[in-house]
DNA sequence: TTTTTAATACGATTTTTATCGTAGATTATT
DNA sequence: AATAATCTACGATAAAAATCGTATTAAAAA
């Protein structure tokens, strides 16, 4: 798979919740917490189009973009490296910490409580 | 914080794991698993040094280096980086998503449940 | 004591990533 | 029709990260 850097990240994960979305539009929601340039959006998008993380619509002269990467796969990969290189490859770890830092509601806890149970059924 | 790079977290959860230890034993470590010359490794370490990631005690020619950032506060910033970034906010995604492509036993399973029912406690 | 081995320092280079400016083309506005 | 605004392409540059070679010194072995 095509690992995307950190900034391409940051505009893929934009796509993954717009869907499909011109430069612009990307650029417009970046921009509310990125300080960075027009262009520098565009090539980063052009990039991620050579590598495939994205795809393109080009009928129209203003091409609209989708993400092509699953995101529940990048999501994994993602995931999995970071339980490699920085909680020694514990996944439990992972998740306990994960949750004290958050501050699950009672229908959160719940729903982890169910899937804890599907996974422990499935065995 | 002073955010470690890919190549630093590699070294820095290995000294996690070993407490401290040389660059030679570090490097030992690492090339089990990466094709990496020595002084590659040390060149790292020492800008790791720089960076005040690691401490290293210079008493004897051969230095002994240690973690010096506090391991699960790096953790928490590299995991609210990653739920951010690729999880759009929800940590809880991602533990659902990190439960799901593990396979937990039993006990750990439990010892999850367990530390719900801590966590909803303390609400 | 001489030689070999093993360590650090440090700069140079390469590779990857990020940023931006400009040219040229198309569309929209006046 | 002329002008302005908005795109893309593309290369150049800057910045960050990774890799490595060489010099030098200290310790260990012969």
């Amino acid at each position: 798979m095509n690992k995307p850097t950190e900034s391409e990240l940051e505009i893929l994960s934009l796509l993954w919740e717009m869907k499909q979305a011109s430069v612009r539009q990307v650029h417009e929601r970046l921009a509310e917490t990125k300080d960075t340039g027009y262009t520098t959006t565009l090539k980063t998008m052009q990039n991620m189009h050579a590598k495939q993380i994205v795809t393109r619509d080009e009928t129209q002269r203003t091409h609209i973009y989708s993400p092509s990467t699953n995101q529940k796969e990048t999501q994994k990969s993602l995931l999995k490296n970071l339980v490699t290189t920085a909680f020694g490859g514990s996944a439990q770890k992972l998740v306990l910490q994960a949750l004290g830092e958050e501050n699950p509601s009672k229908e959160e806890l719940d729903e982890i409580r169910a899937f804890l149970d599907q996974l422990e059924n499935k065995n």
